[in-house]
DNA sequence: CGGTATCCCCTCTGATACTG
DNA sequence: CAGTATCAGAGGGGATACCG
């Protein structure tokens, strides 16, 4: 998420706008900036995934691949380098005949996976409930399940 | 996120491979979709902000646009409808002749809404290091800001 | 084993214009 | 004011094939 022209959009606004229309004090902005951050890093399809696979112990690539169904070596090797980039994964290298690499969380990581669980959990208790609500919105909408 | 080819792709994984290779222990599948659930609600680029917004207080539609520096009308509405079919916001309607319409959030809405913000706490306590980690670890990759 | 490179589709997001 | 509809672009993500 996060394209060239978003970033420029909200830029021009900011820099337009901010003065003109008054910023919003409910989103100081910085609070703003982090909460993208974090979700551009964590919203992504995979992230919090390996997090949470990565939390017990290290594991090597394959077992990666293994625990983690449908993910492709494509998304597992992008989505690595970029929990790497941001150190909450090391990857460890072993230069032996048969090539072994061990990826483990780091402390920061660990620390974001803690979020992460406390997120699972408010699922955990609210998914039925938010099911529920979906669906029976969904089927007020005008058109929709009506009769024809 | 979650194409359909991907939703086919994982179907089909879980089918054939679930038995044969022996299911993830480290994610219990539950909380797996739970995540995804989650994140996939969440992990868009608005939806955390207009929840953001919307705490202190019940907004109108162009309060919000306002407050939102950046988001599209489009974008607004589409995010706006999502959450209200997951219960998280409550839209009310008065049928004045200045058509009014407010949105407001409801308590899951703003049980959500803690979860964001120790999300943020943890990334406002933790930017600067992911930051760091992440210049070095660009800068380390091989051709990639050495010397030329 | 552990990855990289390529192709391609699909969804998200934004811009713009129009309606009640 | 509060939306809806249409157009267009960018990037994420999957499948496949190939390399060290």
């Amino acid at each position: 998420m996060e394209q060239t022209r978003a970033a420029k959009a909200a830029g021009g606004a900011k820099a337009v706008g901010a003065a003109a229309i008054g910023p919003c004090a409910a989103i100081p902005a910085e609070h703003m900036a982090f909460i993208r951050e974090v979700l551009d890093r964590v919203g992504d399809k995979w992230s919090l995934l390996l997090i949470a696979v990565l939390e017990p112990g290290p594991l090597r690539y394959t077992e990666l691949q293994r625990q983690v169904p449908g993910i492709s070596q494509r998304m597992l090797t992008l989505t690595l380098r970029q929990l790497q980039q941001d150190g909450l994964v090391a990857r460890t290298a072993y230069a032996e005949v048969p090539p072994r690499v061990e990826y483990a969380l780091t402390p920061l990581g660990r620390g974001l996976h803690e979020i992460a669980t406390s997120l699972v959990g408010w699922a955990a208790a609210h998914h039925d409930e938010i099911r529920e609500n979906r669906a029976r919105t969904i089927s007020a909408q005008p058109g929709a399940g009506a009769h024809a």
